[in-house]
DNA sequence: TATGAATGAGTATTCATTCAT
DNA sequence: AATGAATGAATACTCATTCAT
């Protein structure tokens, strides 16, 4: 293969490669600059340099704003769908399957905060951009359904109370470390409470045992 | 004089140049456009629109852009307060009270639906507003303290345990309406899962047993 | 006179007073205001609250901003002109007439620098406002005819040369200290020469030897 | 190759985006601006129109307006340090070299005329630019060395008197133009003196002489 | 005589987006 | 595949000026 061959085939794979490479760069920098400046607050001068990439690029690989808005709150779903597939709930008895959802929602809150902050940032817009996501499959979480076999074992083994919606459930599990985590600046300077790790473990120990009381049958006699 | 008689003439001939009225008109505009387009996303000219009055008015009234921000995040704080000195907790049994609470949370966060976008805004913005307000008491829950002797009182009649933190309670029972309420948009098209009005009164239901079950002393015996 | 009786009567002299307090206190704020901004630099807001008045009162007074700034140069003038009638020439033998213009130039460069400030302002400007001065005999200068005679006395007594223009002359003299004054702020930057009053004090003596080297009919035999 | 040929090559194909020219077409409008209208007086959409680009262009090359009238203050200073290192004072014998420096003061006042306006309207703004440029051996004069050079050449031919200082001797040539044509319009108005090429050509004359009779040794005896 | 309230018409500056190579 | 050069359309903010009392 001669240079010039190699320099003339532009979609060969060593160009394909690169391309790729550009491409994620450019979804990644727009993640980071979305999440931390929202819709409106994001440039895409910014995204280009924390890409490395030129602005011409951006709009050639991903289309408009709107479009590179889209392409990253998508990846923010994808990336949480990833780590949701990684658990495997039905080889833990029904008690050690919750605690571990408890603690990965917490987990990937922490280790990827641009999801909490992509959230707060589409859903300020409304919504309009993820109702526009076509490929809804890859946004859906598998959880929903191992969740409810979990729920069915647990209420089997008598340790969890009937008619537990799942999905009322992961919402719960959610909400938990949602709003600590999403408003902490808020609440270090009005509570004076700060989100520190510790508070945050101490709060995984809390969340865990309020949704395992919560799961459970009511005692007879009581109430 | 009848009480609209006495409303007239204040808004008679002086309507059209009084400063608090206008002041008053361009927070709640501020309040709404901030909340409903973020920091970012809001556009002065809209608040005055809304306001009926000049940009120019908003300036020397409130300063700039940040300042006016900041105006309005301050106001959505005093807003809630002022419903949660309402509450009167001392005046019911701890159970009751801690429902109450439950209760008007739900309501102000549905009520007052730019508080909940307000709160995202600013946490997204790293909370550099918030510091700057300088009348701290004003934004400062007069219920932390309300809840605390609660927490003594539901502890002293045994059916409260005792070391439950007034803070982490109060973040608590807002963390189980902000999540649902805040994500609305996602949630709908993510789960299929419309909040409804329904669906909040199922959860107000649900969320004041979780709080309830979690502050109940553990039975003996279990774990 | 009764108490409703003074009140009534606004032209009063009391209300006069006042009246011509506020005009001057407006005229001597707009001074300072436009020499030490310039015509486009210089707000009417800083006039009035200089001035300690209220906007409306210099839009009665003076009309608007032109015409402030019309009536601020015309007043430059006065001051100048005040103060060269001060000067008597004609009482002293020629060179100490000479001697004492040159000092009273640089005096009052120095103690009155909205002087200067205001003839930069104006010639930027293309001159536009001093063409609308009616009164133009307030700012013309009786300074002219004054040097016209000292220079025909200096002639008959043999110390000066013949031929010498009064208003080149007094160009000439001004020259010497305008521009190091006017010029302060880029001359110490750019040549690190500050004009301190000791370097005034020896230009001073250097300009009246040069002006009277100048003025000295040229030596026999010399060139 | 013609010389209209190779600038051909250059204006051609190239000329509508060309980074370096589009800079100087900036930088040029600029200074016309700036000392047509001053500092405060200058629009930016003039400059760009005088400059056949767009606005964000000016940003995106000199920063804000206050970055592109510092880079003008500069353009103005290098172009008259340009002039002067032509001018070759060591090759004439004293007495021409001063004649010359006079000669081409006056011209370069009258040929650039925005350098005078410059000077006004820096000093009118307390010279914080020129403070801010960094490169200042750009600005500074290359003429006083040469001009301590002359004045040791003339002392040692005694034609001219011993201590005199290059700056002074500097300032004071360029003060007795400077006067004349920066107040032009007020003059004019004033005295009824217009301030002709005629004007000027007669005063070149005089202020040689007089630098020249203010260098030369006191003849023994006088004074 | 005097002013607090209010605004129309600008003016500097920004930013998503496209052009030409 | 990639980019430096360039801009139209906003957007925050200002300021001379007037209104209503």
């Amino acid at each position: 293969m001669t240079r010039a061959g190699a320099e003339r085939q532009t979609v060969g794979p060593k160009a394909k490669r690169n391309a790729e490479r550009s491409r994620r760069a450019i979804l990644d920098a727009a993640l980071v600059e979305f999440s931390e400046f929202g819709h409106a607050g994001a440039r895409i001068d910014n995204v280009a340099e924390r890409a490395g990439v030129s602005k011409p690029l951006i709009y050639s690989y991903f289309g408009d704003k709107e479009d590179l808005y889209t392409a990253a709150l998508r990846e923010a779903y994808v990336q949480i769908r990833a780590g949701e597939r990684t658990l495997d709930l039905q080889s833990k008895d029904p008690e050690a399957a919750i605690r571990a959802l408890v603690g990965f929602t917490l987990d990937h809150f922490r280790s990827a905060p641009w999801f909490i902050s992509m959230l707060n940032t589409e859903n300020l817009r409304g919504g309009s951009a993820i109702r526009r996501i076509e490929d809804v499959s890859e946004i859906q979480s598998p959880l929903i359904d191992e969740l409810r076999k979990v729920l069915r074992r647990g209420e089997e083994e008598g340790v969890f109370r009937p008619d537990v919606d799942p999905i009322e459930l992961y919402i719960t599990i959610a909400s938990l470390f949602y709003f600590p985590l999403s408003n902490r600046h808020t609440l270090s300077t009005v509570f004076g409470c700060a989100i520190t790790d510790e508070w945050l473990e101490q709060r995984r120990v809390e969340a865990e045992e309020m949704v395992i009381r919560f799961l459970r049958p009511e005692p007879a006699g009581r109430r």
